[in-house]
DNA sequence: CTGTTAGCGCGTTCAA
DNA sequence: TTGAACGCGCTAACAG
């Protein structure tokens, strides 16, 4: 293994000299800095993230925290769409990264929280969808201690950035799309669970429509749960003109309950998961771009964790149809 | 951030000792392991997993290799489950895990592969469906300079330990119960790609069952990609009794390519992955715990970083009808 | 059985 | 502009 010791010698400078062109110091020659990165060249040297991070507090480690359910595997494709970006972009940044998902951490307190991150050099989060009712979590967030990225949270200080799209015009915009195409009157709508911060902003995007559009909507909590979706379709679809739902499996639940009952409305779902083109109905969708929302997170707790401002991103959507011939590849 | 040094000032007793019960070694007094355990308690001690890897090279971490096909997105659950099991197993034995994606290591030689890793203190690699050709991730594995734990690959060696289901007898066990539940004889058999081991195996299965059967068998590259099972499906089924697949995903396209052309085949497939269970018409399919066998594979490489002998290990497997019932929840 | 000591590889003062 | 020296938190010989 060869080791920045090897480097100096090898270019003949002091290891602190290597240490400081490696990491872009100033006040280094011209010449030197090119004797050093010839030597790092020759010896195929990779420096030791390991001891970069034990030896320096700063440029520490990101911790990506993700809560994939357990359950509904039907949408782990989100979660490795940000684990994709996040490693690609983590890489790019030559920024470590420790995967975490929130069962690990589930039973710990704030303090406990922030050791068992300290203990690992961790110095930047990326929480991807924070529950409000997360109390830890929101502690951590608040506290200032890390640099912090929130994907779909609306939170912002001196440390946090929030990163999502706009989910209430988002959610605007596709309904009224399904709507307009129907000329739809009645809606059901079947929101998220209470605790997300998506849920309102998405329910706030119907209040409007309904103003601008001037319709009549019911609202009940689907809990982002396919089946409470399909048994809320069963119950109330009928005497409703379309069903607006606040996730893509929702979607697929209030349209297989409406093809139990034999009754046709028009659905819309929100996500833009492969899983939609499968289903046999074609159906609006918000699509998202995980990956690349996961890419500026880690460029942003880049940012953060080099003395930069926390601040809110709102990432770009789009309105999609999803059709099997589009998935299959 | 409290370490090692404070836990043994309160404890009063030497760093030295303070490793020493944290690792479990032995020759340490009942007493003195009490009076550090409570110590550890009391401060709410969390080892720095970053110095103990610098430290020792002997127990360092993990690094999982992971394919995710970024095109393909409906597996992305098989990787989640691996992720999951990984991470979970991870932290029960107090291991680090660094997750990698080919991609990131795609155009790595040998030598700086080894020196990628070496550099982040990885002491074990987990590799998740080597490619049969491969060849920098074969010769690290043979190598032998790391503790590899290959899962579907049939590689054993002082350090390597070999991890799957037995893809044969599974492949003859799904394909016999459907081609009797039928009484078919002309087999189309889509199997995967050429450069993986899973495919020999499978095929092998196939050969056998038409052996005993007296079936008559065509074999088509599938590649595992449903859009090369479709067209295959297309160009031959007609003439066919039964389709057997050696993924659920092909044989999700193999089934839409018979409803395009309105006839009605058998089709059989292999992962049991929940996709299957929402494409309208039920499969036979292998279920594998993928889950199971993540943790089953972390455990075997913490084995191997320890001093244990490579091995092949067999994880049981079974056969499930999908149905969407099944599925949602 | 316990404590002392020497690194692991690197970042970072502080002199030179 | 450069380099020597210290320490990050821990493990592992070795000495006691």
């Amino acid at each position: 293994m060869v080791s920045i010791r090897e480097v100096a010698k090898h270019a003949g400078v002091a290891i602190s000299t290597v240490s400081k062109v490696l990491n872009g110091y100033p006040n280094i020659s011209e010449e030197t800095k090119a004797k050093v990165q010839q030597a790092i060249k020759e010896l195929n040297y990779i420096p030791n993230s390991i001891a970069a991070a034990l030896s320096s507090k700063q440029f520490g480690r990101v911790a990506l925290i993700l809560d994939p359910k357990r359950q509904t595997q039907a949408i782990d494709q989100i979660f490795m769409q940000y684990l994709l970006g996040a490693l690609d972009t983590a890489q790019e940044l030559h920024l470590e990264v420790v995967t975490t998902f929130t069962s690990t951490i589930a039973d710990m307190s704030v303090e406990e929280l922030t050791g068992y991150f300290m203990a690992q050099s961790v110095a930047g989060v990326i929480i991807y969808g924070l529950s409000k009712e997360d109390p830890t979590l929101y502690k951590l967030v608040q506290g200032q201690q890390f640099s912090c990225v929130v994907v779909d949270a609306p939170i912002v200080n001196e440390r946090t950035t929030s990163i999502s799209i706009d989910h209430e015009q988002a959610q605007y915009d596709v309904a009224k799309k399904t709507i307009l195409d129907d000329n739809c009157k009645r809606v059901l709508y079947i929101a998220g669970r209470k605790d997300g911060y998506v849920t309102e902003q998405r329910l706030a995007g119907m209040k409007r429509l309904v103003q601008d559009l001037d319709l009549t909507m019911m609202v009940r909590q689907g809990d982002f749960s396919e089946l409470a979706a399909r048994n809320i379709a069963l119950k109330y679809a009928k005497n409703k003109d379309v069903i607006v739902c606040a996730s893509d499996l929702m979607a697929i639940g209030a349209m297989n309950a409406l093809i139990d009952m034999d009754i046709f409305r028009p659905v819309c779902g929100f996500d833009g998961i492969t899983l939609m083109g499968y289903v046999g109905k074609q159906m609006n969708t918000i699509r998202q771009d995980f990956y690349g929302i996961s890419c500026r997170a880690v460029k942003e707790v880049h940012q953060l964790m080099r003395g930069g401002q926390g601040q809110k991103v709102t990432m770009p959507h789009s309105i999609v149809k999803m059709h099997y011939k589009d998935i299959i590849i």
